[in-house]
DNA sequence: GCCGATAATTAGCCTGACCTAATTTTCTTT
DNA sequence: AAAGAAAATTAGGTCAGGCTAATTATCGGC
């Protein structure tokens, strides 16, 4: 039997790969451009590391990229950096709505960005905006949360 | 720099290991005793790879394994087994509840429930119960999931 | 009780994604 | 414009978690 292990979306991106272009997408959005030596430290990893996955997107049509200049997204590549910012934007009002305390918040936003189907993130956001205008039943649910714990 | 790249959940589970407990748990809760050849199965991957992993289980406490004899989850093993199936659980009550279909379902499932934290489990499971007693909200949402599309 | 079928294990590999150290290029400051 | 600092790259590892092929153990039917 072939080694099967499901790649899950088709096949454009391992976390790894998507954590990157979210990245490269988050710098560009905010500072316009894209050093190794940022992405780096955003995703808490070595330059090294970055620079040779840069070389891996540039070969997969992600990202342009030229030695010792900056990175560049393609089309493809933006698609996917902006659809996974969107889904971390979703997510991390879904719970900060709940009032989760940021640090949970932001850890279990990282890992689970990456697996949700478009069907899924349509769920979660109509459930997101629901709660944000529904004050009511906000109220209700975390008052009941309150108990729980 | 050091390493970093955050572990999550203290230590005790890579995303690989969740995979092994959740299925031997299964496996228990169903037949009484969780075979190789069956874990291989429902994980899609070799037997060899299984046998592997239950030795390194094995060393880390969560199992207890005996060459050629079955496997038996430790309390620790079974903590670990019980809570991601729990979160399983609760992950495909919600997204099933919106009527997505069950391969996504599934699939985002499987790649989110490692990722949860025990307060966002909380959330999810306040948000599942409210769906399933709430019916009028819950036909009120699932109308407007049907205009998105 | 033996034997073939099934299950489990071992041995040896491979790949992805990370690392450190050393090197090269670019930038900045004087 | 040259030197030192900062950034980027290359070279060469490591480790987890898969794989196949070959081997060994257990089980079920005769």
């Amino acid at each position: 039997m072939p080694p099967k292990r499901q790649e899950h979306t088709s096949h454009l991106g391992s976390p790894a790969i998507e954590d990157y272009l979210e990245q490269i997408h988050n710098l560009i959005d905010a500072k316009g451009y894209a050093r190794v030596v940022d992405i780096a430290q955003n995703l808490s990893i070595s330059q090294a590391s970055v620079t040779n996955m840069i070389q891996k997107l540039d070969t997969e049509g992600l990202v342009v990229y030229e030695r010792y200049r900056g990175v560049v997204l393609t089309e493809d590549g933006r698609k996917v950096g902006a659809a996974i910012a969107r889904r971390h934007e979703v997510l991390t009002r879904l719970l900060a709505g709940f009032g989760l305390d940021p640090k949970t918040v932001h850890e279990d936003v990282e890992g689970m960005e990456h697996h949700i189907s478009r069907q899924t993130l349509e769920v979660l956001t109509l459930l997101t905006e629901e709660l944000e205008n529904n004050t009511d039943l906000m109220r209700k649910l975390k008052r009941k949360l309150a108990q729980r714990s």
